[in-house]
DNA sequence: GGCTATCGGTGACAATATCGCACCGTCGAT
DNA sequence: ATCGACGGTGCGATATTGTCACCGATAGCC
């Protein structure tokens, strides 16, 4: 772990909420020495990566942010380029969709569209989305390699959000290799009860995932043949997705999804 | 000089003519062994702050830029509060508005609000705003500290981009001081020729300017009266936009802003 | 008031990660 | 086939970092 890696560790424990993060606060959450995450935030300030408020001292997201992000954005239309399938996706199902997007070790709702109807699932922007509770996270388990989905997981158990939850890192990766199969993942109240969820991969131009197109439904009006069908039209968007972005499907995948709409 | 300083220094090399850089490109423009620049490089690809291009090996600005931006906005709705303001102005003016937003010793333009008209002034959002050769640059520089200033311009001389480019920083400063007695700065075919724009300080909670509003109309329709006419009504959107964003307005200068109002 | 705990921040030295160089295999152009 | 430039590796000298003691300020408490 090189001090770089280090510094920008630190800035992991900012959330939407805990947005204000004092020094020996650092200290504590990252078991640095205060000294060291002094000099660390410097160097997060100097770069415009934090900012520190003057009267409370506490230190917050900075504005280079803004800027990079646009500069990327506009390298690499990520966003834009994604928005329109989840879209179509959730005025075609009239449920709500998002996109999954994985950086730095976590899986975060990058693109929201929700529901036209007012019984709705809402899902905010940004949301963390946890890989052994939610359909968007399984997902992205069953289509990494393995041992990089175990070490997502970790030793467990794994933190439990009601019943439904499962909590032992061995049970969620054999289900992951039910969903590989399969094509799409599925969660029913894994994380929030009442809702039920499917997921597909969207690759990289390196045929890896890396974002997760996932429809979330109440549970009341999602019957098995609804939750199915859902299912192959998420495969479906997700894979024309993934072209649009230039992404790489495996052939195997495409496989799976074809055959998928021909048992339709 | 910190490691993590030189790490993230890296970043600012990216840039939008420039979205995609090699390893031994980066290690050329910033003086780093290539090795050195290698390690950093490992470290910002694993925070997601860049990442590989696993065909050409080239580096690009990673996914974690929008979790942080959205993060950012979300506890801190800068642009969101600010935008507003600029909009107003577009209207109410006919011309284009934009803020520039300082961040690790550059001002690019935040937010961008283009004239309804048809021939009015194009400003690409984050376009970098020269503090020497716009209206923008010149009243970041005449409201920041003197050596602030003094130390954002340098050495000099400074870069050309027309006839009227101011290239001494001498030159800069002492007409940075008409423009901090005055309230807002004026820019003539400074940047761009043909281009007339006016801009004013947006202060942040410690008194101090962090953003610029500017208005940029085409020469052939700005005369001096309008001229005027305009840096008052940026001054005092400006204003408005600081105590909307929980700034603080320095005593002398909302007495500038109040007087110039009178004159009108 | 005076006591205590916690805050943000400083300074210095031993411990350790970084710098810079030489070097490797690969690729594409000539 | 040769050359140069590329991305990347390994290693000793050296500069940066981790660690700890300490500072003044502030807030709560009695």
């Amino acid at each position: 772990m090189t001090t770089v890696d280090k510094a920008l560790s630190l800035l992991e424990y900012f959330s939407d909420l805990r947005p204000e993060i004092g020094l020996s606060e650092f200290a504590r959450l990252s078991g640095f020495d205060k000294s060291a995450a002094l000099r660390m935030l410097g160097a997060l300030v100097r770069a415009g990566f934090v900012e520190q408020d003057a009267h409370s001292r506490k230190y917050r997201l900075g504005r280079s942010f803004l800027r990079f992000a646009r500069m990327r954005e506009e390298a690499f239309p990520m966003t834009q380029v994604l928005r329109p399938f989840a879209e179509r996706i959730a005025v075609q199902t009239g449920e709500t969709c998002h996109i999954g997007v994985f950086s730095a070790g976590t899986l975060a709702a990058g693109i929201v569209v929700l529901s036209p109807q007012s019984n709705r699932v809402h899902v905010a922007q940004g949301l963390n989305l946890p890989f052994h509770a939610t359909a968007s996270g399984l997902c992205f388990l069953a289509f990494s390699e393995p041992d990089e989905a175990r070490r997502l997981l970790g030793e467990g158990p794994l933190e439990r959000y009601n019943d439904a939850t499962m909590t032992d890192p061995k049970q969620v990766l054999s289900e992951c290799e039910r969903f590989r199969a399969q094509g799409f993942s599925l969660s029913a109240a894994n994380f929030d009860p009442d809702v039920k969820s499917v997921a597909a991969p969207i690759f990289d131009a390196e045929g890896r995932v890396f974002a997760t197109m996932a429809l979330a439904a109440p549970m009341i009006r999602t019957h098995d043949s609804a939750t199915i069908e859902n299912g192959r039209l998420v495969c479906a968007a997700a894979m024309e997705a993934t072209r649009a972005f230039a992404g790489d499907v495996p052939g195997w995948y495409a496989q799976i999804v074809t055959s998928l709409d021909k048992a339709a």
